[in-house]
DNA sequence: GCTAATTATCTTAGTTGCTAAGATATTTAT
DNA sequence: ATAAATATCTTAGCAACTAAGATAATTAGC
């Protein structure tokens, strides 16, 4: 019983902690967005298209939440300030592939050295076993908030009565 | 060398691991903050307010990065819906503290369930060891990141023949 | 204790970026 | 061919932001 109290503290403070990193982390991501002049949603597609390569205007909206219009202009913006291209696809010519412009790209990354620095210093502190477990953690942590994200619609689709008798999360206290 | 190529593959995946499940996590925020019909920014400072408890407008500006203005709409906001109350301080009459109105707050906690259920499942496959090294690195890499800001500030400061110095990252290849 | 400077918030005008709805262009199905 | 579906772009209107300055309260200097 005392051991289970303990691990729960743990978990509490574990909670704590990635929440406030994690918003420090957005914060990050603003200040690097307006160094480079550019918004925030600009700043996420362009992080998008990093992780994904050349994808279509259609697909930026998918993952943004934005409406296709909202695209258009978050792609004229970054297409206007270099940082990426326009480019049909020939096959199917409705489609826009986005694709980045390397070498103008690489401004905005200098912005994420401070950041990068600071995460390798971070991780030579622990050993590759350690390393490991945490590579487990983030990945099953991306699983975990995708099923999240699908349980959260189901709450949408909850009637309000049935909505008002969700238990509610242990409050932390303060 | 062939060990440190493979903790170097461990630390790039990881950064994209991390990367990945952060977008996400941000992505569950904007979808709560919908549901509520709050926009962004209002939840932001929902959040601030439950991890430092009663804070003055003048305290969210700062930590949001939205000038004063701007968070008079926010309050004004959320004070309307009934998430908050304006307080002015008595023994400095200039300041208004802002305070959560705990009974109608807890109709957002609701939407966490999903991802509070989704992270208490996940941490309960991790042993007490496993968990605490979990919490040190998101306490150690909260403050990484608290120093990764402050090295940014000084990035703007630098000349700009100087930027261009700045080594870039290892880029990732897909 | 008066005056000036500072601090904290609010107000206003103008700008930006969003949505909703629908236009355009292209492809797929009947 | 014609209709339906798909992918992007355009437009009008709106919500939330910034910059600048107004207001009100406090602190510091004389």
């Amino acid at each position: 019983m005392s051991s289970a109290k303990s691990r729960d503290a743990l978990m509490q403070e574990l909670e704590e902690a990635m929440r406030r990193s994690s918003a420090q982390g957005v914060m990050y991501g603003q200040a690097v967005a307006n160094m480079a002049g550019i918004s925030n949603s600009d700043m996420e597609c362009m992080d998008i298209l990093h992780l994904e390569g050349r994808v279509t205007a259609g697909r930026l909206a998918e993952v943004t939440g934005l409406t296709t219009g909202a695209i258009t202009g978050v792609v004229d913006r970054l297409e206007k300030a270099g940082y990426v291209r326009r480019e049909r696809d020939e096959s199917d010519r409705r489609k826009v592939f986005i694709s980045v412009v390397e070498e103008k790209a690489m401004e905005i990354g200098k912005f994420y050295v401070p950041m990068q620095e600071a995460m390798l210093k971070l991780w030579s502190s622990y050993t590759d076993d350690e390393l490991r477990l945490l590579l487990r953690f983030a990945n099953d942590g991306y699983k975990g908030v995708l099923q999240a994200t699908e349980a959260l619609k189901a709450v949408i689709e909850m009637p309000p009565e049935q909505r008002a008798d969700l238990k509610m999360p242990p409050k932390s206290r303060r």
